[in-house]
DNA sequence: GAGTGGTCTAGACCACCTT
DNA sequence: AGGTGGTCTAGACCACTCA
């Protein structure tokens, strides 16, 4: 049997001020969202669905549904539908735990997919960042993380086989840095981490299972050991509903805000 | 004199991957970015002549320029046409400077404007975060904050006036840190902030000259004095362009990465 | 007042996921 | 095979900005 629009029946809503139709459309699927009408994970009617009832046309609906993905109340399977946030993993960039530790934590079930590991030869910007010669070679890692069964980043890690020969040979669906330290004896001591929110490029977007453009948070993560080498650089692409950053500190420095 | 199209003559791209059609714009324009021939600041041709000259429908264009905004390559001002974003400005919570400070260093000219001052009365949320009783006034302020005469941040900063009676009568425009610890004794001790990629609201964006749904950054940065008590909450909406953050730290607690 | 982006319509075909 | 979102067209009118 065939599913039709009112299956999800939506709730009205308390009347708005006036504004464009789009943003009435998103009003009452966020209100149908937060009394739990759609639950996270559930998906949404299909785009003619809406327009059927809604009675708008699609380019409308889609135009609601795009600005409940960039406020991160929902996320799209590409070609597949429309569905609803789960909540989002908080991460803190000054504590010193692993993806892994943190999803557990938070009573999510983390997994992590290798998709290929290889040997290139840095270029320019890699070559500046290990400092090391243009040319030389770099172990290149890519994985994918996924909590409670969902993609949630996409990374790309750098690492310089000087520091860790045959590293590629392991089992890379655990923890890096663990690896580094047990079986190379290398030690973090010291972490640089920039974020900016961005897009998805085509690639990223494709393993993610996504459409290139959808919003993204673009973490980098640079670890030094004890003298200061680059042990680990990782490009790590995240689903901007996924993450949270927290940060909690002692004041040090002068105050001039 | 109008200006057409090819007064901003773009550079054509050496063959691409096949793809969508408004990629193929994106990558057209980035690239016209990327060589310095639509430089930091500069005015994008406008949609209709992008229409002309690529020969898409409007609702294509307006796809790329969509994609290129949600990169942070470009931003737009409302109805008045599309802009190259200028650099970003780097931002390290763990830092103990404002925002002037900041903006100062990084060699740009900060300014901020104080939309509004009001005295409320603490809502269920509020009132716990300050640890009062609902219905306790509270003092909110708005303000507005600009790089080189552009807006990109709106916040909302609420004060218990409990420890900064007659604080609104203040010229607000500088820095509200010192106006606590000069005028009224009051020392941020801790400071919790946390970060999240979101979506304008309706309000934010027409401050910040916008659409809403555009990308946004919300910082929430809630500090406390000595005795653990709250100084100040402030809720802060960037332009995610705007903003790029960067943490640097030494090692502490157990690598798990 | 001319031009801009903002919103909206009513179609169409496609690639891909799902069953 | 049927349904989904992804892409694209060719119009239209509006609110607003800017000179």
């Amino acid at each position: 049997m065939r599913q039709s629009a009112d299956m999800i029946p939506m709730e009205g809503k308390p009347g708005e001020a006036a504004g464009p139709q789009y943003l009435a459309l998103r009003d009452q699927i966020a209100f149908n969202i937060e009394i739990g009408k759609l639950p996270a994970g559930s998906r949404l009617p299909s785009e003619r669905q809406f327009q059927t009832s809604a009675g708008f046309a699609r380019g409308t609906i889609r135009q609601a549904l795009a600005q409940l993905e960039a406020e991160g109340l929902i996320y799209r399977r590409d070609r597949s539908g429309w569905y609803v946030s789960p909540p989002a993993i908080t991460y803190d960039p000054t504590r010193w735990a692993g993806f892994m530790a943190y999803v557990t934590e938070q009573g999510r079930t983390p997994a992590t997919i290798t998709l290929a590991k290889s040997s290139i030869n840095a270029n320019a910007a890699l070559a500046d960042i290990f400092r090391v010669a243009p040319g030389s070679p770099l172990h290149v890692i890519e994985r994918m993380r996924t909590i409670d069964g969902r993609p949630v980043l996409v990374e790309r890690i750098t690492v310089d086989p000087a520091l860790a020969p045959g590293l590629l040979d392991h089992d890379l669906d655990g923890s890096l840095t663990q690896i580094l330290k047990h079986k190379y004896g290398v030690v973090v001591a010291r972490n640089r981490v920039d974020m900016r929110p961005c897009a998805l490029a085509k690639e990223a977007a494709e393993t993610l299972g996504t459409k290139p453009g959808a919003p993204s948070l673009t973490v980098v993560r640079t670890s030094f050991d004890e003298k200061g080498r680059v042990v680990e650089y990782d490009q790590e692409y995240w689903r901007h509903d996924a993450i949270r950053i927290h940060v909690d500190l002692s004041v040090r420095g002068e105050p001039d805000a």
